[in-house]
DNA sequence: GCCAACGTTGGC
DNA sequence: GCCAACGTTGGC
């Protein structure tokens, strides 16, 4: 069991829009970087991840479950693009804020302090932990 | 295979 | 809205 974040405009695709998929989950299309495809390629269904909104809002604000393991990306021909499907498990009490993240110096070396570009990046065991606590909810 | 140019992303 | 950082592209 491994542990991800899915980072994506709340604008384009939000929070609210992946909890209305509900169950059936959605597609986590239109990744275009080869490292978080390399990602992708290794979920497994069951793993868990965060889901970040970037920009205006720079918080984390739930937790999703891989519900489909990496198929071809059905918004391009591209046969070199992949994605996995997620749905929405829960939301956190309280966001993680990205200045929460950054302050605390047990989560300096998260790929999101440090790569905050990459779309989908590996979260530790030890982050997951430390993020749900502060989230308030369970991991 | 290298590297300059360009486009995109996301924090500030 | 700006700009730095990064990834990708294409010419050589």
């Amino acid at each position: 069991m491994a542990y991800w974040l899915f980072k994506s405009e709340p604008a384009t695709w939000s929070w609210a829009d992946q909890k209305a998929k509900g169950d059936a989950g959605e597609e986590w299309d239109g990744v275009r970087n080869y490292q978080a495809r390399n990602f992708m390629r290794e979920m497994k269904v069951g793993d868990l991840g965060f889901f970040y909104h970037s920009q205006k809002d720079r918080e984390i604000v739930g937790i999703v479950e891989v519900c489909a393991e990496a198929h071809p990306d059905s918004s391009t021909d591209d046969p070199r693009w992949e994605c996995v499907d997620i749905k929405a498990l829960r939301s956190f009490s309280v966001p993680v804020t990205l200045d929460t993240i950054k302050a605390d110096p047990r989560l300096e070396d998260m790929v999101l302090a440090k790569n905050p570009r990459l779309s989908v990046q590996p979260v530790t065991e030890a982050e997951w932990e430390l993020i749900c606590a502060l989230g308030k909810t369970t991991p």
